[in-house]
DNA sequence: TATGAATGAGGGTTCATTCAT
DNA sequence: TATGAATGAACCCTCATTCAT
């Protein structure tokens, strides 16, 4: 019952109660992680956040561990289902870079939540020896995605060429990383605007020609 | 002897000993917070990075909260130390964007402990009750310098007035904070190429012309 | 189930266990108080001589100063529940003063150790900067009511009306609380002997007349 | 040079500026205790108090309960010189009962932090086995005293033969040593006023005759 | 004489986890 | 399934004491 004897495919196997029941902690863990940090989110405290007794997580999870890779688990599925679709809509780079950034950081708006306890999460879960619980694998995904959209436009010459697309990767992933925290703080950003402005800035700084940006 | 009673001035009043002793901790908190994170760096493990009693952290700081503020107050004083006669040598815009940039990639390398321990406590260190122990005035002081750069470089027509200052400032600070885990994880980076790049790609999208970046 | 979430009624609501555990453990801490005194009865001995582990009493209780805040609360229900029938079933007012004192100090006798706990606690608990955590409100009210019953006989000329009434409230109660430490050394003190001598003495004092004691 | 080296006779043996050390540090530690209470009272902060460092009173003192030692046997000393020329004055039982309550209540005001200090140490002191540092000689002393001048006064027939001596001895220090707290909380408290009724209602009590107080 | 430095034990508290019910 | 109960380790911090200088 607990998620270490599944395999992917078992999820399905799960009662319907289970199922809501591991939703509500998730939930609840996302918020108070949310809230408090990972550091200061104690089961017991997510556990009040649930309005239930702190067993049930060590029941429905294998530990906390287990509790905040799903966490992230479940993010990553998310995101996926929401940007793939608007960036493969489009037919030429700048239209994906652009769609890339904007949509990703539409997704920052919209689970807000789920993304900065995935963030508190992935730079601050440690083992017990100290090393990172999640490897920045995640991470190096995500530059690597958008490192291999930009090089295949410097294939076809849409792009310039003379810039080394894994530091711009790395700058891109970064800038709508930023966008996370600058929200917590100023829950009134112009999230479109502030799409709009970085898919400006990185496309100027990666279209071959003078550039006439949207 | 604690850090409390100490105005500014008073540093110098401190004994020969105590001042080895307070590098000494401050430089075992910085690798052992670099290491295993802020959550895992106890005052033990940092005692037995130091090869001292735990005892001795508490006589010589205020308690863990002291060391950490001390540890990022001398970060900050020696990123300044660094970046800024780079900075103010440039006459251009352009010139000054890309020193900021790439000194502050530069520092990053040179010191990569100490800003990987400050990053660390700036984003994890809570009080009891939840809330920051240290806000993000830090880092929004970071991103008002850049933004106050690039406007100043709008007004005299060197940098493009349409794109919004702000917005590059947080996607600036936020690449070269981004140089940080990148080089955690591949200690072979060329950090030089990627100070370039990174200053190539910003100035490209910011100056006015056609663009002849460097 | 920490005591800070409840409120009076509330109490019920502990499980049959956890009011027998409260108890177990209220019970070890007076007898370690009573010992040891407030300062040496730290959370560790008070759980050894329970025979449980320290950490039962964090659940229980909501810190160490909640313990003794209850502690206190008991006794003083107690005491009240044992001394106020006692005195209203007296007419006059030396019944009522002689049937206060012999009921306290029957009371102090029955419950040594909680009374030597609750003293050792109320003179001796004070917060991380030395303030008293008890006030003295507790004793005042204690004096406050002796001084009552004094003024409002000596209102009806039973008792002189050229004695502070204040003044001997206060001696009254000390005698009181004076026969504890005593009792503590000399547990073979004849209580009852004790509390009419007292009665007498104050009775004597008090009286109008000539004075016919008892 | 340590205390515990030396018998009674080789106090004189001090250096000036010994015995000057040693007042300094006792009443800093007598004002501290007095303060926060012997438990919070460290030595560190009785050395803040004085303006040395700590190890000072370790050097003086050996160890912490030897300093708390001296404290009592200086107010005991101080005690006696003040009282008993003023008991030893009066020729009638009375008036060595009033003289003994009235110089008594006295010296608590006159003392008072020194008073405090000492019942603080007194009650609270323990060694690192929960015994008492200082048995209650002291004060059984201080009754004992009390009791004797009572029956002496019961076989002359001033006072009457039918009161336990030793219960009214007891009832008698307890009143007195009320007046310190009652003074700590109300520090205006008319203190001669204060010591007169304690004298009058104590010395009603005791006397034979329809009672003619002084 | 006096100081700053260092120690190590013990303080209260929090926490993830286990377990019987 | 879910709960309350209990554990024991680790946390930060305070303290009396020792020691070299």
């Amino acid at each position: 019952m607990r998620s270490e004897n599944r395999t992917a495919g078992q999820t399905a196997d799960r009662t319907f109660i289970e199922t809501a029941r591991r939703a509500q902690i998730m939930a609840a863990a996302i918020d108070t992680i949310a809230e408090l940090g990972y550091g200061k989110a104690s089961l017991a405290r997510i556990a009040e956040t649930a309005g239930i007794s702190k067993g049930v997580i060590s029941y429905h999870f294998d530990g906390k561990d287990d509790l905040v890779r799903e966490l992230i688990a479940e993010l990553i599925t998310r995101a996926a289902a929401y940007m793939r679709p608007r960036i493969e809509a489009e037919p030429t780079g700048a239209g994906m870079l652009r769609a890339y950034v904007e949509s990703n950081v539409a997704l920052v708006h919209e689970y807000r939540n789920h993304v900065l306890a995935t963030v508190e999460v992935a730079l601050n879960a440690r083992a017990a020896d100290g090393s990172r619980l999640f490897d920045a694998s995640v991470l190096d995904a995500g530059v690597a995605a958008v490192r291999g959209l930009l090089a295949s436009f410097q294939r076809t010459g849409e792009f310039r060429a003379d810039f080394d697309p894994e530091v711009m990767a790395i700058a891109i992933r970064a800038a709508i990383d930023a966008v996370l925290p600058r929200l917590a703080r100023h829950p009134d950003l112009d999230v479109g605007h502030h799409g709009r402005e970085l898919a400006d800035l990185f496309c100027r700084a990666a279209q071959s020609e003078p550039g006439h940006p949207r």
